[in-house]
DNA sequence: GATGAATGAGCGTTCATTCAT
DNA sequence: CATGAATGAACGCTCATTCAT
């Protein structure tokens, strides 16, 4: 197994871990013996415990933005893109149920919060397709003038809801519903 | 001290602890010596720490009813009855942001995700002001016809993420700010 | 309840518990629920638990030592008076199985090996019957010339165990049973 | 230190602490501390304090079998063999008295009365070597017809007591005491 | 570089004992 | 006197991290 094979096999040990029970659930020793290395080695890929979580929270998100930029043309109607921006995110979650629960983990955490407060702060880069999107939307004049911060929860609250609701199956997202919920998201905070 | 006290100091002391820093840095030792209460006496009130978990929840959604009930009228329209119960909703969390953020620490733990699954599968009692709210939208056709999980979600999702980011700091939400995003919210779910 | 009652409760209540499951099985908490009464009052009547323990021994003791000598008598053959003591014994055993589980519980603790050493030694009264048989029987030349400690093991041992067994269901004493093997214990320790 | 010095020593510590003053006195954190290991590696060798009881208790079994075969003729008179293995036995137990002190607290707890029910029962396997020579002088009318138990108890009963008594001083067992004793043993269960 | 045995601080929990009522 | 709520030391056990091999 070469050195990168190692890291990911530890990457995916905590992600499964960590998306199937919480963090509480996912202790060093066990990631190791599920990434089929010693548990001294994952010291060799991060420093620490923290240190493997948000690495591993970092290359989720790098994996989901090309994925959802890959349909995304910029200049659109500020409601087509939208839509699709957000039926891609949707969808991908649906695909990627394992990434979807990490990345909810990891919001919900202390640490998801400071580094939440890191990108409103400007100190971390965030993704700005979303930011652009609302902007335009709100210099368009198609989408409510409220501050970003409120947009961003108006758009993504109900997305993590309903996508949670599904991967726990309180909830079947067809395709079609997909789009209803997308469309509902649009309700909310267009103009 | 009086027996109530003390149990009341211990819910106070969890309270504050994990609203703060999540269930894990609430160890039973810090819960104790912030109630100022003996490590063993917290066993007098709660049988483990499960419970005294469980039980502060359902503490906080005892209080958290007749509040937002007081000046709620059933038979109002749709829309009213809406924005009364969700400002008075937000409202509350704003003035008690203790209560918001363990609700929420609750809600993204596995004891909240249980609690939701036997509440959905109606083994337990939930809140049916908001499921009769959301049917009786849906039978007048004021509201979209989605299944109510959804209708769920695509209410309490904003809100949620508005005001935790409000507690955070993200934002701020004047008496303007709320009546403005729980208009949103009904955009998106009003037909 | 009188006084005598309340401290008869709680003796009755830790002979209970301890005998059926040990002393570990056997908190002051229990036995105070037990005997109901409340968890200070124990220690109006015994200083502290081991108080308790020693004092139940003893009690247990003195209830013991008049029924099996009612019918014994020193004047008789020692074969006769041998088998009459034994008899009695284990059929007090059978028909009090939580004295004889507790005396077996005290003796394999080690407050049972300093008691027993403390009889030895002479620091304490012990029951001298038994003693007297044995000498009486050394001296007749019709019991083994060992020493009283041996002669005291050889006769106890197989009771013990046999009674053992017998509470704990893994053989059933009838009265022939009995007989054989006090018999039996006789043929080991007799010329 | 070796990995198998390590849990040996753990087993040592444990012997001991718990053969001088039996499992209270034996807390995990002392045993590792009487093996000089640190107290969370005694659990990478037992999976908990039952299981290093259970697993220290087979291999002074373990231990003791070959020993007291050693010198064991199945062709050979039953009271020959009988001397030869009950002297065997003794001889072991005042040389290793940790062992015999350790199998005595074992049996006199709740581990050892289970692992006799299975015994007994059947459902775990046993040492045949006594059960066979019982049952052989049973055939052979050279033993009483008793109930295997109950044989088991006239022999092993005063062993038990006489063994004991000579670890705790209260009788010195030379050569020609252990041999009395024994032939007094036979008395008791000899035809 | 890779390992996994070893560590020990820290966890949730119990229980003999005390003492205000 | 009797109570039982309160205590906190001590328990069995876990796990992030280290380090000799």
């Amino acid at each position: 197994m070469s050195k990168t094979d190692k890291r990911e096999e530890i990457v995916r040990a905590a992600l499964e871990l960590i998306a199937e029970n919480g963090f509480h659930a996912a202790p060093m020793a066990l990631i190791a013996e599920r990434a089929k290395v010693g548990a001294g080695t994952i010291y060799r890929y991060f420093a620490n415990k923290d240190v493997l979580i948000s690495e591993l929270y970092q290359e989720l998100e790098q994996r989901l933005y090309p994925v959802i930029l890959e349909n995304y043309v910029e200049n659109k109607p500020i409601r087509e893109r939208f839509l699709r921006l957000f039926t891609d995110l949707i969808r991908y979650f649906i695909a990627n149920p394992l990434d979807f629960r990490y990345l909810e983990q990891f919001h919900n955490s202390p640490y998801g919060t400071e580094y939440r407060r890191d990108k409103i702060l400007g100190k971390r880069e965030g993704c700005d397709v979303f930011r652009n999107l609302f902007e335009d939307g709100i210099s368009q004049q198609v989408v409510k003038d409220l501050p970003l911060v409120i947009l961003f929860d108006l758009a993504f609250g109900p997305i993590q809801a309903v996508t949670r609701d599904h991967i726990l199956g309180f909830v079947t997202l067809d395709e079609a519903m997909v789009s209803r919920t997308i469309e509902a998201c649009w309700d909310g905070i267009k103009r």
